[in-house]
DNA sequence: TTAAATTTTCAAATATTTCTGAAAATAAAA
DNA sequence: TTTTATTTTCAGAAATATTTGAAAATTTAA
């Protein structure tokens, strides 16, 4: 298959991978394409190769660093900002889950917290609404302490351990 | 606090989770209420609870019926159809995975397999790629494997030991 | 059968998200 | 300083996704 085939079908496939869990498609195309480019990119070459608008990938990326998957390299004597991406894909995907925790998990405990000495008429379904938040939090901070473990120092004795679980 | 005032909370937070995560509003929502329901509801009783059509009802129960974590009840002797949830978070969060699964990481290891064989020019640009493309297949089939476990019988000797992990 | 109840479908309307492009802001060079 | 290069911002445009509501299909009862 020819490079430029090959690369297209990269790249949308990642389009289509980040769409569906929420990211939205050019910020995943951008992504991608880092993630095969042996050099950093300005944002010209980005927008050539992507068909995009300057707005749109000024927005992309940032929200990529944000994201802390995509640096902002310096170039001696040079003008132009130039972006790189993590290329490690297991820190890739940790760095992703990390920001997902911080995005998502701490918000979610923020109003399961809020949600405190329910009073009604129907006690069955007081004891519901209850006994399904005390289990979410439950599973949640389940949750937490497995991001923990992956993000931590000991992180790649955590990953080893859970290859030899799937063995 | 008031249970119309918690249930509500719990409602919208399952709601904006769910978008974050590629999931629809209201197919959330239909879950979240399902899931604090302690009867079974039946497409009416959705309606009203989160002010919605019925069109719009009947095709987000039909899509978590799809996901299988709602389930149609059969009353006796009752013409209308009743909806409930998977009440156990556990297996919940299973049958989301597995779901989850079969819905993209099979088309992703698909496409990716369909990259092959890439020839060009610029020989670091075909390394950079076909490496990462072997990279994420051993990734993905990592998780795979990863997923297997899960949903399968023993699942629950999987969780203890990751739940032990993570103490 | 036919009639009534219920569910599903889908074209059109609405709402939301994403994208563009040019002006404003920022940063480096002259 | 002023000029030039580059990046960011954001209002409006375009593209997508969701929702409605009523007609069609289906299912059960009479």
């Amino acid at each position: 298959m020819e490079y430029k085939e090959a690369k297209q079908k990269f790249i949308d496939a990642w389009g289509i991978l980040g769409s569906s869990w929420g990211i939205n498609k050019t910020m995943a195309q951008i992504h991608a394409l880092l993630l095969i480019s042996p050099e950093a990119l300005t944002t010209e070459e980005i927008m050539d190769e992507l068909n995009i608008s300057r707005g749109n990938a000024s927005m992309n990326v940032r929200a990529l660093i944000d994201w802390g998957i995509v640096y902002k390299e310096l170039k001696a004597g040079e003008r132009k900002d130039y972006f790189t991406s993590e290329k490690d894909i297991w820190e890739l995907a940790k760095h992703v889950l990390i920001e997902r925790r911080k995005r998502e998990l701490e918000p979610l405990f923020r109003v399961l917290g809020q949600i405190d000495d329910v009073v009604g008429e129907n006690k069955a379904q007081v004891k519901e609404l209850t006994s399904k938040v005390k289990e979410i939090e439950t599973f949640a901070s389940k949750t937490d302490k497995l991001l923990n473990r992956i993000s931590s120092a000991d992180s790649n004795w955590f990953f080893n351990k859970l290859i030899k679980m799937i063995k």
